[in-house]
DNA sequence: CCTTGATCTGAACGCACGTTCAGTTAATAA
DNA sequence: TTATTAACTGAACGTGCGTTCAGATCAAGG
């Protein structure tokens, strides 16, 4: 047997993403064989290789793909002048960002040590770029009196480790909607910074 | 060849252990072989069950003994009753504590999907135990109307989340000493909680 | 000094891994 | 209808995996 009924490549690759991206999410990177990726999209082992060169690519692919689409959603929020009203923007943009894709933040965080040095530092760029839109909004704060902070930085490290931190324990079927959620972080992150 | 000169379990033991724990730290537990512990001992891979029933086994005991040190650890400071200063000194022990074991945390906060159920449900009530020690710490500031918070539990996890992300960046050598980050985040916890 | 038990070696078990590739079939264009 | 290309199969490659165990050597107590 060969080429099988119905096969195309628009529908296979798609397919190979989704299958690895749960995969790896549920068992990490390092469990899980190439065989168990083909075996949940349907195909045998070898097709894989028509859409990726190596394991490590699917990993790669999924954390960039990943970080560009936060930040293009990012770009695409309103960017209020006012820096209270710019961080609750972002507090509560990331919030929704993340728990409406837990598979790829759980990736994206968790897997970054499998990756070789050259795409760790991409990867590792990618995210530095979105911390530093945090930083600047708190930069902004700080200089206009607003906020009672100390370094900016140290102040975006914090905020936004609370804020992916929901995504250890929020559940859609829990006690709380998510919209809620959100309110309840960003009153936090607005204490948080003295406002 | 046999036993070994010098060969002792008092040794060894400690040594596998040590092992183990930087190498699943570095690679993550999945990407560590046997063979690979114990080359960095210095024996044969037969000799490491002598000293544990299988590998998973190995990861468990990690994660248990760095949960029971935590707990000892925190039973072991002041608690007072003053709901501010019984903050303040968790959120200072908790930096400090994880800032001088970065590899346990490491491994007990990724890892644990690589454990069976029954021992995943064990490490979870442990760590709950500790999360338990901030909720009622929250909730007695509350009630005493120290502390401008939400839901108790909600703000467990948000401080708790934002405290661990210093493990993420803190680097001994960087420009900032630790006790330097206890204070900074010892000020953000208190503006979290209003006060 | 001798015996006993603790400690480790060396080899082996079957199995699964990532990757490659020649060959075969389906889709598509001419 | 035919030729071409896209998509996949099936089998194989060498390697490393977790675990077991008989046998060898060392440490320690009497």
């Amino acid at each position: 047997m060969a080429r099988t009924a119905g096969s195309h490549s628009a529908l296979t690759a798609p397919r190979i993403r989704a299958a690895a991206q749960s995969l790896f999410a549920r068992h990490g990177f390092a469990a899980v064989s190439m065989r168990q990726i083909a075996a949940e999209v349907g195909v045998q082992v070898g097709a894989l290789y028509n859409y990726t060169p190596d394991k490590q690519s699917l990993l790669f692919d999924l954390m960039v793909d990943h970080l560009d689409d936060l930040m293009r959603a990012l770009d695409a929020e309103p960017l209020p002048e006012d820096p209270m009203q710019a961080l609750e923007g972002f507090a509560r943009f990331h919030i929704r960002h993340h728990a409406a894709r837990p598979e790829a933040v759980f990736i994206a965080y968790m897997e970054l040590r499998n990756l070789s040095p050259e795409n760790f530092a991409q990867v590792e760029a990618l995210r530095h770029r979105y911390e530093d839109r945090l930083t600047a909004i708190l930069t902004r704060g700080q200089a206009e009196g607003q906020f009672r902070i100390g370094d900016p930085r140290i102040t975006t490290m914090a905020i936004i480790a609370m804020l992916t931190g929901v995504n250890t324990w929020f559940r859609e079927t829990g006690r709380l909607r998510l919209d809620e959620v959100e309110t309840m972080y960003w009153d936090m992150t607005r204490q948080l910074v003295g406002g």
